[in-house]
DNA sequence: AGCATTTTACCGACCGTTTGGTACAGAATC
DNA sequence: GATTCTGTACCAAACGGTCGGTAAAATGCT
């Protein structure tokens, strides 16, 4: 019975694992992961074709290792940073996190859209273990957000006839495809639109 | 110098053209442009390799071709009729057309997700042309919305600090959003959710 | 300590298949 | 009888994936 796992167990496994999960990221971040070749991450990251299968399965267990990776940044720089703090309010709260999803596009240059919502797009109907695991993604986030709500609406922040679940679902919806036409339009300008009427759409939410 | 056209010249001719067309738009809807091969055209549609080749230059100019096909299903069957009559109220038929596209994915069973947008994510960082015709088509939208969107505003329906232009980025992005959520989801109650929120949007346009 | 052995990490040639695309001959149609 | 169409055979390149083999650590033994 052969070995079927390849579980990094050095400092240095980890390191040239890091380098490929790097240049995938990369790369399927801007070309999607059909697009993207085993040979391109070769290239990209100078690991030979062996080595990338001693930590990688196949490319699928790659795909599944960047999601993983990708849910994880998502999180921890961007998400709960946002919410970390119950203190102030959640309407700050709420349009700083639109600032900075939108920032983060301004930055990219209207490239490459979000890694989530174009990997949601490109593989959910292909891919069933792949959709399973985005749609978690998108659930936490909305989570976090329906909380945040709640958590204003508990304090009075917000009005009663808000609905917490449904606004948390909309705001996801209305980035993802913000971000979405931002990057076929290559203008920054159209994401800028769509977040300031999101923030208005906030004060619907508002307590009179 | 060969013949470097392939116009299609007679009914017949046109007949292999559009069952071409019809699978290949049916299998790209499904599984993306880069996803589905010629071969699988080839196969569902019934038609052999080379008949492809008369009718179409490349996969490229399928690709177009499908681009094409898709924008005038979308304007002729559900953005102009929604918006042809230029009598009754501007809401009513912002709301009739959310209801439209939410009902396609309805029927749709939350699987495929928005062609156009399903196209936009997965080429508008890979294939600069592709782009270009599909932000055209975007911008097409939003051009229909705003003019309905000013056509109220002119009318009194709507408050004059709605911005048309802004508003009608929003929706389109908040549309795509929520097809794609739907989509990665496989639950409509998703899609559901966000445009009953659009619709309390909506009345932030409304008059007092 | 010093040597032997296993484990971990890595390489690049190679495999079968599929890819988009071509060549071309034959059939249908006017 | 030319033009319009269609099937088949074929191509080189790229695809994901396998292979035998090799350094280089880590580990075991004395």
């Amino acid at each position: 019975m052969p070995q079927m796992l390849a579980e990094t167990k050095s400092a240095k496994g980890a390191a040239t694992r890091d380098q490929i999960l790097d240049a995938a990221s990369r790369l399927i971040h801007l070309q999607g992961y059909h697009c993207t070749s085993l040979d391109d991450v070769l290239r990209e990251s100078g690991v030979g074709k062996g080595n990338f299968y001693y930590h990688f399965r196949s490319k699928e267990d790659l795909g599944y290792a960047i999601i993983e990776r990708l849910v994880t940044a998502f999180l921890a720089r961007t998400l709960e940073p946002a919410f970390a703090d119950p203190e102030p309010d959640v309407m700050g709260q709420i349009e700083g996190f639109l600032d900075l999803v939108l920032d983060n596009q301004r930055q990219r240059n209207c490239v490459g859209g979000c890694p989530m919502g174009n990997l949601a797009s490109e593989l959910s109907d292909v891919h069933e273990g792949f959709r399973q695991r985005l749609a978690q993604i998108f659930a936490e986030w909305r989570r976090t957000l329906t909380e945040a709500l709640a958590r204003g609406q508990a304090r009075g922040e917000l009005r009663a006839d808000c609905n917490p679940e449904r606004a948390a679902h909309f705001l996801v919806a209305a980035l993802e495809g913000a971000i979405l036409m931002t990057k076929v339009t290559k203008d920054i300008g159209v994401m800028e639109k769509c977040v300031d009427e999101l923030k208005q759409h906030l004060t619907l939410y508002a307590k009179s």
